[in-house]
DNA sequence: TTTAGGG
DNA sequence: CCCTAAA
């Protein structure tokens, strides 16, 4: 699953000898083609919007408003069906509308809650969602544990913004800051925050990382993922690695081999975007500063609006997993996925009364974003890709020897990423011939290979961060550990590159030193008692295999001639 | 760039 | 996974 190729290693003993090679510049064409856009992740907030009237002490008339998952009453729940969910109907997302429910972009709308409170919920654990500057992995974790509120309905993390005029570092704050302080400000906070960590950012509480991740706390991921062009003809029977390239056009943007791909990197100045990621430049300071900029005479009030995200739905997540596998190895999947999409880098959209708000620089009350006014029944985030720029000659034409709707969709986004629209209902799922919502899980793709794009260019890092940082882990599932072996044994160890091409040629995270590197920890485990072994157990017959192959390539050193093995592997 | 190994 | 000497 993990790579077609390897399985055409014919019996006969597949050859290939180094001028079977193709030339560099081909090689290097060939990955051209593979550019895609950005993954068009549309997280969504679906959420009850609370505007409540509340008198603050020193402030006096500031108001929050409460962003929190409930249906929209103009969406009847049996438009929504979620009964092949992978979370249970009391999910708080039971009966939210899919993002494209209203073939609004993504957006979910929001109704008031005027019993919700703020007091006790949870703040920080959301934080990770918005965070794009961490390279640890922690962000994933905190992903998978926030979109998983449990199905009882247990504490669901929230994110609060308050946009007015302090620099509150509570939420019960909220609204009793200082008068005096420029009205304008955005102020993101978490109830537990502290200035060490706080980058004027949401970002993810930097707890010791796990040694694992995916585990039960992915379970109910409520996102489904699909690729665009590539599920759409159910009577396909062709693995989506082979019969479709819209994947590619999707998931793959690097040029082979890879180096020093930072897949976390932050933004930087560069970016025109209003809100920042600057860990050391906002340190301690709880205001992202651009928004006080150009609007900064026309708020004639201090009153203040809460939002408080509950939760960030992603859509649209495809896993591709055999029957016979084990529920471990599909949250595993499912956790490569997200960490995937969260790898790509996100952006927030904003939706007012179904209208997405692009000018970054006007402020709420301009935009009807106010305690006062009605628009706030029709308020929702979003967390877009952060789109990159292909180029876009060799993206038109790869589009005209494929074109479809979906890449198109895909060309646009690429194009002008400012301008992303997601497809309409009929684009998105019409096609697939599903009454699926957007959160039924299909298998279409598997996870395994989903690789993340190379970072934003605007997001570039200067070399010395980006030598500080660290590509996320990316533990091996058992599938890639299978096309690793198979390929090895057919390829020998001493030749990493052409098992990264043979077997993982569409997986972009992993290198032909990863592959090395795996090989070198298969070995070793292989090698000691199975008590002694971490992490996802690799079923004993493929160590076996790897002992083996390992033996006969050490022995033979065959690998030096570029010979392939014996039909004992065959 | 790719391989091979140590960190 | 990272870093890098060597090829």
């Amino acid at each position: 699953m993990v790579s077609h190729k390897v399985l055409e290693f014919g019996d006969d003993g597949y050859k290939l000898p180094a001028q079977a090679r193709a030339p560099r510049s081909v090689r290097k064409r060939r990955i051209y083609e593979k550019k895609m856009c950005a993954i068009d992740l549309l997280a969504t907030v679906a959420g009850n919007l609370l505007l409540e009237s509340e008198s603050s002490v020193n402030v006096g008339e500031d108001k929050c408003v409460v962003v929190q998952n409930t249906v929209k009453k103009e969406f009847p729940a049996d438009e929504n069906p979620v009964k092949a969910l992978p979370f249970s109907k009391d999910d708080i997302y039971q009966g939210s509308p899919s993002p494209f429910d209203n073939g609004q972009c993504g957006f979910s709308s929001v109704i008031t809650n005027p019993n919700h409170s703020l007091v006790g919920d949870k703040v920080e654990e959301v934080e990770g969602f918005s965070n794009l500057g961490r390279s640890d992995s922690c962000k994933v974790r905190n992903f998978s544990k926030d979109l998983n509120p449990g199905v009882n309905g247990d504490v669901k993390p929230d994110v609060v913004a308050s946009i007015g005029s302090n620099s509150s570092t509570e939420v019960g704050a909220c609204g009793n800051g200082s008068p005096n302080d420029s009205r304008d400000d955005v102020n993101l906070f978490s109830r537990n925050d502290d200035d060490e960590n706080f980058s004027g950012y949401i970002r993810p509480r930097l707890t010791r990382p796990v040694p694992r991740i995916g585990d039960r706390r992915i379970r109910k991921i409520l996102a489904s993922r699909h690729w665009k062009g590539g599920s759409k003809n159910s009577a396909d029977a062709k693995p989506w690695y082979c019969s479709k390239r819209s994947y590619y056009l999707h998931n793959h943007q690097k040029s082979y081999p890879i180096k020093k791909r930072k897949y976390f990197d932050s933004v930087s100045d560069s970016n025109s975007d209003d809100y920042h990621l600057q860990g050391k430049t906002h340190k301690g300071n709880r205001t992202l500063s651009s928004m006080k900029s150009r609007n900064a005479s026309y708020v004639s009030r201090d009153h203040h609006v809460r939002l408080r995200i509950k939760s960030f739905r992603v859509p649209e997540l495809f896993i591709e997993i055999p029957e016979t596998a084990t529920v471990g190895s599909l949250k595993r999947m499912v956790m490569e996925a997200v960490t995937t999409i969260l790898g790509d880098g996100l952006r927030v959209g904003l939706m007012v009364q179904g209208k997405k708000v692009r000018d970054d620089s006007q402020t709420l009350l301009q935009t009807g974003i106010s305690e006062e006014n009605t628009h706030l029944d029709s308020l929702g985030f979003s967390l877009e890709p952060s789109l990159e720029t292909t180029p876009q000659p060799l993206l038109s034409s790869y589009l005209s020897e494929h074109a479809c709707d979906d890449l198109m969709l895909c060309h646009d986004n690429v194009v002008d990423p400012d301008h992303y629209s997601a497809p309409s209902p009929a684009d998105s799922f019409g096609k697939l011939g599903s009454t699926d919502d957007s959160r039924a899980l299909v298998p279409i793709a598997s996870a395994a290979l989903l690789a993340p794009r190379a970072p934003n260019r605007k997001f570039k890092r200067t070399e010395q961060q980006q030598a500080a940082h660290r590509r996320i882990r990316r533990p091996f599932s058992v599938t890639e550990v299978e096309a690793l072996v198979q390929a090895v044994e057919n390829l020998g160890t001493g030749r990493w590159r052409d098992v990264k091409v043979r077997a993982f040629e569409d997986a972009d995270h992993r290198t032909y030193v990863d592959l090395k590197d795996k090989w070198k920890t298969l070995v070793h485990t292989a090698r000691i008692s199975p008590q002694q072994r971490r992490g996802e157990p690799v079923p004993q017959d493929l160590l076996d295999r790897v002992l083996k192959a390992h033996a006969y390539w050490s022995q033979h050193l065959m690998h030096q001639l570029q010979t392939e093995p014996p039909s004992s592997y065959a």
